[in-house]
DNA sequence: ACCTGAACACCGTTCAAGT
DNA sequence: ACCTGAACACCGTTCAAGT
């Protein structure tokens, strides 16, 4: 699987080439080997165009973030966050490698910090503080990843020197189901409401009468 | 770093062995072939004993996972959720190769099991009928899990090609703080309870006059 | 039965050398 | 300036051989 031709080797072109690899496959980690076999030139000749290999993960991730639309910013914030949280998963599940960044290094790349903002953003029309608006969105970042994880996890071999799929077994796999990503991403953002309502009362507007009761 | 003697190679003394690598340096992935060395071995002489080194590093978390003392069932279900998440991570940072095993594949230990069968046992008391008590279990793992994830990636290598640590990389760092992990944690809780709530009014006790505000 | 040596098929990265 | 060859220091695991 030859991607080379007449081009000369470029940081562009090499990032370009990863991109294209860890989208075919479903390869959990992009090698330096591969990808350099993949744009037929020695594993060394990358060396000159990147620093190393975080360096050109790092440069996927935030393309792939990029590639995303986020939803605009006038939507609510519960849904914003919850759609944040869908295409975290989306990516997340369609490249591992990516998924592997985040649980192996800080990932501060472009993309990432842009995202914070636009969701502190709403949160903070949504009536967050600025500091517990970057908590919320770290709260539901946060679980998405674990999800991810998991759910990456059951996709590899299962079983081992356990007995057979005892029946907890089988709870134990439907941590990863689709309603499981809704029920634990809906929990938190039943709780950061609470937190928004909590807030309002101790904080309490001015024009409503009765404002402990709420959506 | 020799641990062996003239006591015979053993699965339980292999597994032991890796116990013990595995707490005293702070390395992120334990070898086949570093545990045979430091067991004075040839690396395949391991492989008599143990199917491989999943084999190994699931007895591992195993062993973790028993070590620690639960919670009295007794105590109150927000509690005892939050008590386990602190349990987790406590070892997973204390013990990054197991964070490993969780990203990695299902873990469906014993040790493992027994804790979600504690956990839904407590749960079911505080009002969760079985199967939102599983959801319940299942959502603050998956988030304790994901906030592991963010903790020991920032403990490795910072920085890369970004310009610098702008405010905003230092609000991404703010994701794996004490106060953090309890916000999330709480975000999750709280919301849980909203979830008991709205059980408890769509099918009311019977006995009590007043059951919409409780722990 | 239990362990070893050599090997297979990999990693990321460095460093001196070639063109 | 740009790429290569050989090497360093690793991986997990298999397989035939030794004792």
């Amino acid at each position: 699987m030859r991607l080379s031709s007449t081009e000369p080797l470029s940081r562009a072109r090499i990032v370009e080439a990863a991109l294209r690899l860890s989208a075919e496959g479903t390869l959990e980690e992009l090698s330096m080997r591969g990808l350099a076999e993949a744009m037929g030139v020695t594993p060394m000749a990358l060396y000159r165009h990147v620093a190393d290999k975080d360096d050109i993960m790092l440069a996927v991730t935030n393309e792939r973030l990029e590639q995303q639309t986020l939803p605009s910013t006038d939507t609510p914030w519960a849904t914003y966050l919850r759609e944040l949280a869908l295409l975290m998963r989306a990516l997340l599940r369609s490249e591992p490698a990516v998924l592997g960044v985040f649980a192996r290094r800080p990932v501060t790349v472009p993309a990432a910090l842009a995202r914070l903002d636009a969701a502190v953003t709403v949160l903070t029309r949504g009536g967050f503080e600025a500091r517990d608006a970057v908590r919320a969105y770290a709260a539901v970042h946060t679980y998405t990843l674990g999800f991810c994880s998991l759910e990456f996890a059951r996709g590899q071999r299962v079983g081992g020197h356990e007995v057979g799929l005892s029946e907890r077994a089988a709870q134990i796999a439907s941590f990863v189901t689709e309603t499981q990503f809704e029920y634990g991403l809906n929990s938190i953002i039943d709780g950061l409401k609470t937190g928004v309502a909590e807030r309002a009362i101790a904080d309490p507007p001015a024009l409503q009468k009765d404002a402990s009761k709420h959506a």
